[in-house]
DNA sequence: GAGAATTTGAAACAGGCATTTAAGGTTGTC
DNA sequence: GACAACCTTAAATGCCTGTTTCAAATTCTC
């Protein structure tokens, strides 16, 4: 129904923006031009659809990472990858639906959407890992490329920690694509020569101890729903 | 006077890990072992007791980066930089108040510290400014700079964003004091080695358009207290 | 076009939570 | 030891917000 894919877009917005527990069902309604009954009567209640608009959210999404072709070497691959992440910063209209949202979850976890997880997220992370892992010419155990992970996509995340003006009072300037493009070209590169810092480093310094423990728990342990 | 002080440290905590909105007055007062109406006799409420708890977080935490020698190699203090960002990862139960107190009000703004932001965080971010424009031979306002202040500064904060439990599923590695060492050392040498690459490239192509614009607004710019 | 099912609208309901209130207890002072 | 200032406690208040209710309206079926 029309309806109901309104919602289910006002909804992805909202929740991108405030959070799960911030947002209100009634400002939902509102970007929807619908009534707050709609949502129960359509979805049952606020919970189940932060996790309609998670799925919807991603089903605008996820293709893209999953498409990059094997072959290509790292060095584009990771250029895609990190393109494909920064895609939602604009679209301030449409949404910037999936990345946020994500964020969201991670630091408020209302333990909703775990059985998502492993379904949407850890593949995406496993086609970064391959791209990390082959540009270190290692496999994607090594406790180095974890650690590439993470400055990759904390670099990938940062712009979207903040709202749009703080992000534009960061860097000066406005938030085109243009800009956009500058940030994925930046980090790109940044990260290529970090990480090929770290290939020529010696490798014996950072292999005992430490990070070489199996999984222990999963992820998003959290819930506050 | 005791309560006074035990609210504090709560607060710290509390808001820290749920942020302003999410957090409860209730929770503050059960961890410090009072009652609700200590936060309204001692602070007058919730806001009041949020902007105390930010000065008290940032007490402990300011005097370091300020006193970075500033005749140390740039190289020494970037990893003294990211060294004092990562300090408060451990410290679960002191707490680990000032980078994620702030990292919350980054993602859902107040509007209720928005004075504290030139006093304490302006102050840090130049200090970093000053550390990439020498690594990079050149002046603060090089729009190469605030590129590589934001992925320092993205790589610092990643692992605030999650739950303990699922940073150690990320690393798969328990976060102890030598895993905390192990992150500095790494956020530096990625970054100096991407800094590095940065300042090798040809700066033609970085040069027009984009970055330029002076700031326009500020910081902090939204609320939803 | 009549009747039935589905969808929407406005208002009432209920629970959670910050805040207030007023009484009781503690500490310091003369 | 009495008085006063300060602090703590438990219960009450009132607001905000998700959910429910039920009537009105729309859409679909025959």
């Amino acid at each position: 129904m029309q309806t109901r894919r309104r919602l289910l877009e006002a909804a992805c917005r909202v929740f991108a923006e405030k959070g799960f527990h911030a947002a209100r069902v009634a400002d939902i309604c509102r970007r929807a031009r619908t009534n707050v009954a709609a949502v129960n009567y359509h979805f049952g209640g606020k919970a189940a659809l932060y996790v309609e608009a998670w799925r919807h959210a991603f089903s605008l999404a996820k293709p893209s990472v999953a498409q990059i072709p094997e072959d290509w070497p790292p060095e584009k691959r990771l250029r895609a990858f990190v393109e494909d992440l920064l895609r939602n910063l604009l679209d301030t209209e449409a949404n910037r639906p999936f990345s946020r949202l994500y964020l969201m979850e991670l630091i408020h976890p209302t333990g909703l959407v775990t059985h998502l997880w492993r379904e949407l997220i850890e593949p995406r992370r496993r086609v970064l890992l391959r791209i990390l892992a082959d540009l270190l010419h290692t496999d994607p155990d090594d406790p180095r490329v974890l650690l590439c992970d993470l400055s990759v996509i904390g670099q990938c995340r940062a712009p979207y920690l903040m709202q749009t003006a703080d992000l534009e009072y960061l860097l000066r300037s406005p938030l085109s694509p243009h800009m956009v493009r500058r940030l994925v070209d930046h980090i790109t590169r940044f990260s290529l020569a970090g990480i090929r810092g770290m290939a020529a480093e010696t490798a014996q310094e950072r292999s005992p101890g430490g990070l070489s423990r199996p999984p222990s728990t999963g992820p998003f342990s959290g819930q506050d729903p």
